[in-house]
DNA sequence: AACATCCTGGATCGATCGGTCAAATATTGG
DNA sequence: CCAATATTTGACCGATCGATCCAGGATGTT
């Protein structure tokens, strides 16, 4: 045995999903991922198969590396579901602010461009946002909403988190997106509070 | 002078929209253009100039089509600002709807990729996509609405409309996507209630 | 030091892209 | 019915795509 790795996996990979992040997956061409990553197309299809299989691993690596976060937002407040998702915004707004990294959302500009991928690139994208709307749903979770209520509050938190992504890579302004989000946070205080209120005098 | 126009420019122009509708400019060869208008290249070239003044032209006309009936659905209650708005997003679920014309919405998944496009057709999307904003401003335009609330409140029903069109193409349901703007028209319709009380309290 | 093993970089393949051009076709004016 | 003119067609161009392959180099063991 010999020959072993003689490059950072991982660095690679936040190379190569940065790459994606940008361009997209059909503009994210080989040479320029062989350039980010500083590899020749042999290693890359030797450490990775393919491009299809490349950006699978780079969907998966963004969706830990971001879900984590949006998973520690949602979990900071575990009584108080409306800041809560506040925190989860928070998440979004500071990674489309943050000058070190592309803007908009890896999975939301896939999901976008969802019909020209791959089947299975496809299918990964979907169950990653999925994913993403279960943790929101969880998170929005308290015995006064029913599931009715509580599934189309999570799919509207869920669709504006979605839109602020596509917005920004549009060109909307971060104080736009901020507006957005206040309204949209107002809303689902507003949506718990008659919750309960409607809870609390059925009683 | 002889040699008229042999074909039909605007159903060639409708089916060349769809195929961008359906594929992304990028995946929008001249093959498939070709074949969707029943056209050869030289006459695609010689009608239009170019796949980029194409692709701009199509936008126009998606922008003539469906605006005329956001207008429309935006005048008709004049006076009810929140019902317009509620009328703004039933055209966009019915296109979305439709199984007639392609999921999404033309300048919504354009704007989405954006970065890849050509420097005139994004600038082309950006403007046609503020001319939509600048409605829904003017539609919600009430006195008891201060500018900054305004400007807010048109961002946001802006933004929830291109989060219908990304979602569907995304694989959301129509119901959910119908949630997620009842949701909208409540929020709206109370900021715009708020707004009016605190008016009437502060005289 | 010599060997076996794997990684690396670059040449290369077939396919497809947007765009061009000349020959063939169709239409109109005389 | 013929000639003039514009349009249509299909072959073709250079560029670029994802993918493959192989010779050469780096690595770790013996």
């Amino acid at each position: 045995m010999s020959g072993r790795k003689q490059f950072d996996v991982d660095a690679a990979l936040d190379r190569a999903m940065r790459v994606f992040w940008q361009q997209g997956y059909a503009d994210a061409s080989l040479d320029l991922l062989g350039t980010a990553t500083g590899l020749g197309r042999g290693s890359l299809y030797g450490a990775f198969g393919s491009k299809d299989a490349l950006f699978r691993t780079c969907l998966d690596r963004y969706a830990s590396i971001y879900g984590a976060q949006y998973e520690r937002a949602l979990a900071a407040y575990p009584d108080n579901p409306a800041r809560a998702v506040e925190a989860f915004f928070g998440v979004a707004l500071d990674r489309i602010a943050d000058p070190a990294v592309p803007g908009g959302c890896l999975l939301a500009q896939s999901a976008s461009q969802s019909p020209t991928l791959n089947a299975d690139s496809r299918t990964r994208v979907r169950a990653l946002l999925d994913k993403q709307r279960e943790r929101v749903r969880a998170a929005l979770s308290i015995p006064e909403l029913d599931a009715k209520a509580l599934d189309d509050l999570a799919t509207y938190v869920f669709a504006v988190n979605q839109s602020l992504a596509v917005l920004s890579r549009a060109g909307t302004t971060g104080a736009d997106l901020h507006s957005v989000v206040r309204i949209t946070c107002t809303t689902v205080a507003e949506t718990l509070a008659r919750a309960k209120a409607k809870s609390t005098r059925g009683r």
